[in-house]
Formats: structure tokens, sequence, C-alpha cells
DNA sequence: AACTCTCACAACCGCTGTACA
DNA sequence: CTGTACAGCGGTTGTGAGAGT
């Protein structure tokens, strides 16, 4: 595949490689990951240029031990998302995928923090399959042109069950999902319905007017960083 | 001191999704 | 529509360091 093995370099990097890659980077910037060996000067494949950047040359990579805030993040959006580690890994900052991924498979997979939540009965953790259905809106649709959050929406369907909204989505001066990851209950009930993170914000869609027939399968995505938040609804059919 | 085991991390491999001709 | 190339992801493996015997 690709001439991944046809004589060029693997193992562990030296100094001098590191030094090339960095400069090519620096200077023709990231992508184009294909003309990085050329570029560099480094015989090595592209998949090897791309992983040493991204995991250990780019700037503002955090080493080091996973403060507890971070470990905490990481098993709740494992929760959340299973072991889709670079989305899990885009909400540390400083965290690659690898670098989740790694601390997982060696000390979380096992830690007792979890056991709780392998206990948990099967049902809240059923995955629903979904496929694709394309739907289209027309731009003077109530739904689209409203201002009123999302969730608003949302929370008709699979009795989705958020704090209660109100048409600013605050609750005693605080957005609500500023708090999700804090309140264990709405985290577990959002879990049952598969939330998913993307990175996409919210734009585009509503739920309130599918047919009752097809909100089981409605996926709903809840972006979250704080302040940052974004939804994303996917429609899918059966 | 020598050997074995365990752990953490870096890197590799195979696969999928996407863009494009 | 199909084939090809590429980017990116997750699973897995390799390896070095430190601990234990």
């Amino acid at each position: 595949m690709e001439g991944y093995n046809l004589g060029v370099r693997k193992g562990a990097w030296t100094r001098e490689e590191d030094d090339l890659l960095s400069q090519c980077i620096e200077h023709h910037g990231e992508g184009k990951w294909h003309q990085v060996p050329h570029k560099a000067g480094l015989n090595r494949c592209r998949k090897s240029c791309r992983l040493r950047w991204l995991n250990y040359l780019k700037p503002n990579i955090k080493r080091g031990e996973f403060a507890a805030d971070e470990v905490d993040l990481i098993i709740r959006l494992h929760k959340l998302l299973g072991n889709r580690w670079s989305l899990i890994a885009g909400r540390l900052p400083g965290r690659t995928a690898n670098d989740v991924k790694n601390y997982w498979n060696t000390r979380l997979r096992t830690d007792s923090r979890l056991k709780k939540v392998k206990d948990k009965p099967q049902e809240t953790k059923k995955t629903i399959v979904i496929r694709p259905q394309p739907r289209s809106f027309i731009k003077s649709s109530n739904c689209l042109s409203s201002k009123e959050p999302i969730l608003d929406h949302i929370q008709t369907v699979e009795n989705f069950s958020t704090p209660s909204q109100t048409s600013s989505s605050t609750k005693n001066g605080n957005d609500w999902w500023e708090t999700f990851l804090d309140d264990e209950d709405a985290f577990e009930r959002a879990t049952c319905y598969g939330l998913v993170l993307e990175e996409e914000e919210f734009t585009s869609f509503w739920v309130d007017d599918m047919p009752q027939s097809k909100r089981q399968c409605t996926n709903v995505s809840e972006g979250l960083g704080r302040g940052d938040f974004s939804i994303n609804v996917d429609f899918w059919n059966h």
C-alpha cells in the first residue's frame, strides 16, 4: 500500500530528522504530507512524518502527566464517544489522540473509576445503528429562521431531557452545557441517546418536524467545550 | 549482578472516507 | 460511475526504562 515499506526508514526518530521535519513544516506549513518527505529530505514515509509532527514536534503539545480534570474529562468523553480518540483529544488542549489513546489503554482501561460505568445495565449504553438520509429545508422555514435554542426542540425527541430551557437557553444565568459534564444525571440520560461530539457548528437543521417514526434514529451532537457550544443534528434512517 | 516482568510511550499497520480525474 | 491517491483514524506492536525477584 502506497509504497509504505519501500526502503523508507522506520523506528525511532533522530534529532536530525526531527529538525529537518520541523524546518520543513515551519517553511511550507502543515498538509500535503505526501510531499513532506521529499521537501524535508527525509527517508521516511508521509505517515511517519505526519505522526511525528502531530504527536511530538508540533508546538503547544502538552507533555507529562494528565491533570485530574483532564482524566475526568477523558473518562466522561469516552463514555459518550467510545474510542474516538481524535474527538476526545480535540477537547483536551495540547493533548494528542495518541496520548489520550495510550493513556486510556495503559491506565484507565482497568481503572476502578470505570468499573461503575461497565456495571451499568446494558440498555443505558444501547447504540442505534443509523444510516444517513438526505433532507431538505426551505430558507423561510420557521425552524431555520428561528433563533430559539435547538435544545427546546431536541428535548421533544426521544424524551431527551436537558435542564429546562428558556428562550435564551440559560438558567440562573448559566448555560446548561457549562455544567453538563458535572451533572451526572444529565450525562447518563445523554449517553442513553447516543450523543456524539462533532466539531461542526450547528447551523442548519431542526428536528421537530421529523416524523415520529424517524425520531428514534435522530442523532444529537453537542459540543462540550466551555463557551463554544455547538450542536449538530444528523438525520438518519434505518 | 543478572534476569524477568511490567508499564508507558512512540511508532507502525491496515483500514476507511474523501477528493478528484 | 469508477478507479486512484491521499489524509486521517484507531488498533496493535515494538522498545526502553524501571521495578521486582
